[in-house]
Order: C-alpha cells, then sequence, then structure tokens
DNA sequence: GTGAAAGCGCTAACAT
DNA sequence: ATGTTAGCGCTTTCAC
C-alpha cells in the first residue's frame, strides 16, 4: 500500500473509498458523524482519512449544502479598542464553533456599508452581524438578506426593525448614571458631547442624559449640546468652544473617552482645572481613560462580552438551539466606573 | 417575459442562458470579462443578470477553479491599536481586490497559532499573512502550506525562512535611534524593557539599543535589561524593579507604548520625576502616547500601512503580477517622535 | 448499514 | 465568437 502520495494532488473521499473498497458515500457519512453508520467502518474511515491526509473540501460541500459556516461582520471602522475588543469576541466564539468570519468596513459611509453588504450577499454570508456606520439612514442595502430569510443582527449602533434583533447596552440608564453622577458631585451646567443623532447609541445617551437632569429638576438647555464626529480633533474643536460659554460650564459628559480625554487635555491646557472647574465624564472605558490625568470617569462597555454574545447568538440561531425571530433586544450589563475626573468633594487622590 | 421571480430560488447562469438563448459557457465568460466575447452579447448579458437578481455562487467557482479569493490572517491578538490598524489596512486592500479576510486569532501561544493554521489550510485560504505569537518556535506548523505552494507572508513578528517573504520595520535601527536620543539627553544608566527574545521585533531592538551603546562608548549592563511580557502590568512591576536600581537609571527604553506608559505612570505615582530623574522613550506610537503626561518620545510604526502593504504583496503575487518568491524582506519607514518625556535640556513645556 | 446515482453551479478544454 | 461537454468534491435521496 504505497498511498502516501507527496504530491500535491488533493485527497479525496474517493480516495479514501477505493482504499477502503467502500463506497464515497459511507465515507461521506462516516466522515460526518452520520448515526448509521458501523462504528468499526467509522473508525476505519477516520484512520485511513488522517494517513492519507485528506482534508474536507469546503466548497464542494457548501455547494451541496447551501450552507458556507461563514458570518459576514460589517463595522464602522476597525481601529478603535472597542470595535478590536468587539470582534476579538466574535472570532473566539466563532472559531469554536468552526465558523468563519469575514470582516468589512463600512468607513463610517452608508455607500461603503452598502457595498461590504453586497459583499458579503455574494459570499453567501450564513449570517450577519453589523454595527451601522455613522450617516446610514435606512436599511434598504440589507433587503436582500432579509427577503432571503438570512438572519441580521445588529450590535452597538442597532436599528429598530421587526426582522432584526438587536444587541446593546442600555445606554438610556448608562448616560442617566452618569448624569446623576455629575449633578451629585455638585454640577449644575453639564454639557454633553453627542455624536450623529440618527445612532440609537447618542440619542440614547442623549435621552438619558436629559431624563436624568429634569428627574433632578435641572433645566434642559441645548446650548450645552455639542454635537460632533466624536473624534479626538471634535475634542479639541469642543474644548474651544466649551471655553468660550458664558458661564463657564462645570461638568461635561462626552459620549466617548477618545473624544473625552482631548477634550480634557485641551480645556487643562488653557488652564482649567478638572475636576476643580469642570468634571468629567466619558464612555467606553477605553485604555486612555486609565492614563489621562486625571484618570477618566467613564462608562466600562464590555466590547469583547457583546462580540461574544453577538456571534453566540447568531449561531445558536443558525444551528437552530435557539430562533431569535422573537427576540428583539439583547441587553448587556454596563456600569459607571468613577475615577478621578468627576469627583469633586474631596475624594480625589 | 414574467421571470422576475419574486420566489427565493436562486438564478443561475443557466437561467440567464436559456432567457437569453444562449449557452451558459457564453453567459459566463461574458460575466467574467472574458476577451472573446461580442459587446453586445455581453451587454446583454450583464443587464439580464441585473434583472434576474443573479448573483455568482462563488462555492462552485472556488470549486472549479480551485481559488478562493480568500486570505487568511493570523495575528497573536486584536485587541491592540497596532493590530487594528493592521488589520484594517488590510481589509482595505483585500476588498478593494476582490479577496475576502478571515481571521484568526493565537491568543499568543503557538498552540492556537497552529490550530489556527489549520482552520486556514482546510478553508483553502490562497494565502496567508501572519504575526507569529510569543512563544512559537519553528514555523512546522505551515509547512502544509509551504508545501503547496500557499504563499506565506510574515509580518511584523517574522520569521526568518528562504520559501516567506517578511514585511518588518526596521527594528535595529529604530530602537538604535531611540537609545541614541536617550544618550543624547545626557541618559547614560538606561534600562530596556523587552519582550521575548524569539521574536525578531524585540531581539532587534535589545540589539539596537546593544549597537547604539557601544557606538557611543557606553558599556552595556544585562542588569539594566528587563525581559517581560510587554503588558500594561509587566510596565507596572518594572517599575517596581527600576526603582530598587541602585544607582536609580536615568532612562527608559520600552519596546512598546502601552507597557512605557503603565512603567511611567507607577514611577510617578512613586514620585520619581519624568524625563527629569528618568527619561523616556516607547515604541509604537499608540494613541496613549500622546495623552500621557509627559506625551511619550516614541516610534513610529505605521500599523495601516503595513497592513496595506502585507495584503498589497501578497495579492499581487497571487495575480502574478509580483514574484515574492525572490523577495525575502519588505522594510517599511518608521521614525522617531521626540515628545516630553525624553527631553532634558530645557525643551520640555 | 451500505451503495448507486444524481446534481449543487460553475468553468475550461475542445470543438465549431 | 459561441456551443458542447465534462467534471470540480461533496451530500443525499432512494434503493437494497
Amino acid at each position: 500500500m504505497e498511498l502516501l502520495s507527496t504530491g500535491s494532488k488533493e485527497v479525496t473521499i474517493y480516495d479514501i473509498a477505493r482504499e477502503l473498497n467502500i463506497s464515497p458515500a459511507t465515507v461521506s457519512r462516516g466522515l460526518n458523524d452520520h448515526p448509521a453508520v458501523n462504528k468499526e467502518t467509522k473508525k476505519k474511515i477516520e484512520n485511513m482519512a488522517k494517513e492519507m491526509g485528506y482534508r474536507s473540501n469546503t466548497f464542494a460541500s457548501n455547494l451541496r449544502r447551501q450552507r458556507t459556516h461563514t458570518i459576514g461582520v460589517i463595522v464602522p471602522r476597525l481601529n478603535s479598542y472597542f470595535m478590536s475588543a468587539v470582534i476579538s469576541g466574535m472570532e473566539k466564539v466563532a472559531n469554536s464553533s468552526g465558523f468563519n468570519l469575514i470582516i468589512g468596513q463600512s468607513l463610517e459611509t452608508a455607500t461603503k456599508e452598502a457595498a461590504s453588504a453586497q459583499t458579503m450577499f455574494n459570499s453567501r454570508v450564513d449570517g450577519l452581524l453589523v454595527s451601522l456606520a455613522y450617516d446610514t439612514d435606512n436599511i434598504d442595502h440589507f433587503k436582500d438578506f432579509l427577503k432571503k430569510g438570512i438572519p441580521l443582527i445588529f450590535f452597538d449602533r442597532v436599528f429598530n426593525h421587526s426582522q432584526c434583533t438587536g444587541i446593546i447596552i442600555d445606554n438610556f440608564k448608562a448616560a442617566q448614571e452618569a448624569t446623576n453622577h455629575l449633578i451629585e458631585q455638585g454640577c449644575r451646567r453639564i454639557v454633553h458631547v453627542t455624536g450623529n443623532q440618527k445612532r440609537n447609541v447618542y440619542a440614547d445617551r442623549l435621552g438619558g442624559y436629559k431624563y436624568a437632569l429634569s428627574n433632578l429638576g435641572l433645566e434642559f438647555n441645548s446650548n450645552l449640546i455639542i454635537e460632533t464626529d466624536l473624534s479626538v480633533e471634535a475634542g479639541v474643536a469642543a474644548a474651544d468652544q466649551i471655553r468660550r460659554m458664558n458661564p463657564l460650564p462645570d461638568g461635561v459628559f462626552a459620549a466617548n473617552d477618545a473624544c473625552a480625554v482631548s477634550c480634557l487635555l485641551a480645556l487643562k491646557q488653557a488652564g482649567i482645572s478638572v475636576p476643580h472647574d469642570i468634571a468629567f465624564v466619558g464612555f467606553n472605558n477605553d485604555p486612555l481613560s486609565k492614563v489621562v490625568e486625571p484618570n477618566l470617569t467613564t462608562v466600562n462597555y464590555p466590547g469583547h462580552e457583546m462580540g461574544e454574545v453577538a456571534a453566540q447568538t447568531l449561531i445558536n440561531h443558525l444551528n437552530g438551539t435557539v430562533n431569535i425571530n422573537n427576540t428583539n433586544t439583547i441587553i448587556l450589563r454596563s456600569e459607571l466606573v468613577i475615577r478621578g475626573s468627576s469627583i469633586r468633594n474631596g475624594g480625589a487622590k
């Protein structure tokens, strides 16, 4: 038996079948743990497969089964700490369940998001995990998926649609807590730096901010709302705007840490003391928040876990374990992490 | 012509062929820009394809062509700023060339790296882009790829092998420059915080450090070398070790920013002044470096660009544009970014 | 418990 | 320039 082909030809189930004097069908069954296959035969098949260096041809299999074991992921940008954590979580789960991830970036534009969706559609992903771009208005570009019944799960930046599940944290409540905290620290004129209001995450955070104010009898002042793209540069610009406010605000709640940190630094540079003059709260618990001085109070946003949950939910649905059609929203735990940037009553180190 | 099937059946080239009264082969050619196809026919095919909502079946195509248009990427971890930037660059290039990326994390272990490689091999990626795990000793787990002639390109953490191209920066020179800079600033006892010496990046940086010392007539002292895993925690531990040194060092060159920053902060907390008592240089130009006070002098490491170059090189090779078999190493530009943490002669703000 | 046979959708010789 | 044909490797009815 000199079958150890050192050459480059691929071993197929036919080769195994021939070698074992059985049919390809049985080999296929053996390799796929089909119940109706003799234990002995199965063992023989497995051994021979290993010996011959067989590897299953995913394409042939996919072609037959009409399933790809591939999950599409579309995110605004890959290069933020939060997104990396999310993807990392997804990869972990997908990998351990035999799924592959293919990843696309929308670069915050609806156009690229649509193009990416089309690519994913053409590569026939089994399901889609999406966090929406900054300027996406509708989800028409996903209708191919919905029409075909391909599951579509949103995370973080979600879209409310009866046919899609969303995985989020309670942004409203988190923002309310953040704002409450600032108020408790004595802040009365709190600036809120927010993002595009099309996106639930920013709209909900603004909502929570407003609710906290009114709940504690403070008046909402739209002049204190700064809508930006939440970039580092936007933080610097926001600082400029804040400095020109009269009277000076005594608190800032920013919808993300990168922006909060650059704003904080710019204000410090301008001689404003944090938290004494202005107390700060950010959002995300980015590593930056533990480096800036004073350390930034922020909302811990479990990115890795969100990635795991999103991927696991999708995979469970695909495997028929759990049906997500009845699940509208999954809410993950988040919590306020209090650090020096917001502590005013003697607590700061 | 009532062919606008609202149903769920997939449209194939046969359907298009039937509708147009031509052969499936011609349809295939038309859709693939085959030169020998009438312009008119081609246009007709394209229109009909669009009208009928045709989408190409990648599996059938892959099965035939034995090419997957998929690139495997294996990285130690997804959740660092540097890696995110790399992946982001790869995605951009891959996407615009019609390639998909599938991504695996080794979580810094050779075992998971091997498992990931196996998965990629089984999904028949056209090529592999790899940055090695912390403890990988050899590349036996990639030999399947080499045997089959599947191109394997290393980036950042490379392995010197005649059959693989590596994409790096000149770590030796960058480290030499960093060390020179510290010496110019008057430092004479410079600690170097490094990583596992199996990895070129850390070994080369140590090499550059040593070379700079000897070049300027300073003696190398192995007590000043701290080998760590370069994590945030390791930075804190390194700070502890540094504080106990007698005499106290006057400079620290760390092989990555996250570690440098946490070390710097821990030393500051202990009452040591940076840069006055100890000057600091990091590596990577992580966003953290612009937030820590004083801002960290560091080596700008073009992650996004490295991702682009790696992906483009691989794709060019796959497309036959460029053959990488003769290319051993591609070196990207990097440069020292001087900030407050290392400036001692009155320059600091 | 196993085999025979058809076909998933596409592409590439080879013919015309 | 287009058509014919075979087959990529697998799974799955339907037989037995």
